[in-house]
DNA sequence: GTAAGTGCAAATGATTTGCAGATGT
DNA sequence: ACATCTGCAAATCATTTGCACTTAC
């Protein structure tokens, strides 16, 4: 799985580094979405001289290339994920993230389209709300 | 309409200040959206010696007091805006706004209730897109 | 050998905070 | 009078950038 992505890179015709396996090595490794900051810390663990400006760089070609997409889930930095696209669902409570496929937004992508000629492209944001635990009964 | 929102602070308890007063103006005064600095740069026209972080704090107060809400439609700076929760739709091309109602979001909440257990609060973020000129016809 | 990639340090942009002084009530 | 607000300067947090040096090819 790691050498899918590397042997991609290599056939467009970037060069593998250090920094770019370990940067793979860290997002095939960790299940669901990391911090720009946490996949640098994991890169330290076994690169300690891998900088996190080159974290991001690799992160924003990666990005780029079509290998990861990031997403904001509330005020603080973005998260980063391998694999297709999803729509996040951020309780402001607790924080807890709920994946959701993009086609639970299709009805809604429909309406906005009619209505307003706008076609939305899920997942760049988190609707944000409240998880079962923490639902308001009105 | 900005007497409203004056009252309403002394009502509650709160000074009424030269600041204040600029920063409801400005609100006021202006159609649609407003980032802070934008707030701070209209405020700073007529009272020089307001100072940014005093906008950030008021604009903060109102927040908590329910008079405005701030919103996310990019990854530039938040915007500010009075009234009524509605929720925006970002061209990714040319970055205009749409300001679609929350009702039209119904379905989808109904949906994500029964599925996942979870209540959308929408409005918070952007739904990002394609304007109607920017449309990818697939 | 050479362009692409990197580390480092510094810049950026948005927002927050500590504190001593000013001001609304 | 006295707590609330404010200006100012500095801190913070996420991210980007300039540049000289390294390294993959």
């Amino acid at each position: 799985m790691d050498q899918d992505i590397i042997s991609e890179l290599r056939r467009r015709g970037y060069r593998i580094t250090t920094a770019r396996r370990a940067v793979v090595s860290s997002l095939v490794g960790a299940t669901g979405h990391l911090t720009a900051d946490q996949v640098a810390h994991t890169v330290k663990a076994t690169n300690p001289d891998v900088d996190t400006s080159t974290v991001y760089r690799t992160l924003g070609l990666f990005e780029d290339l079509g290998i990861v997409e990031h997403a904001h889930l509330g005020h603080g930095p973005a998260v980063y994920h391998l694999g297709k696209t999803h729509q996040h669902l951020v309780c402001e409570v607790c924080g807890a993230v709920i994946d959701v496929p993009v086609e639970a937004l299709d009805v809604l992508a429909l309406e906005l389209r009619e209505r307003y000629g706008f076609q939305i492209r899920p997942g760049h944001f988190a609707l944000t709300g409240r998880c079962d635990q923490h639902a308001v009964s009105e």
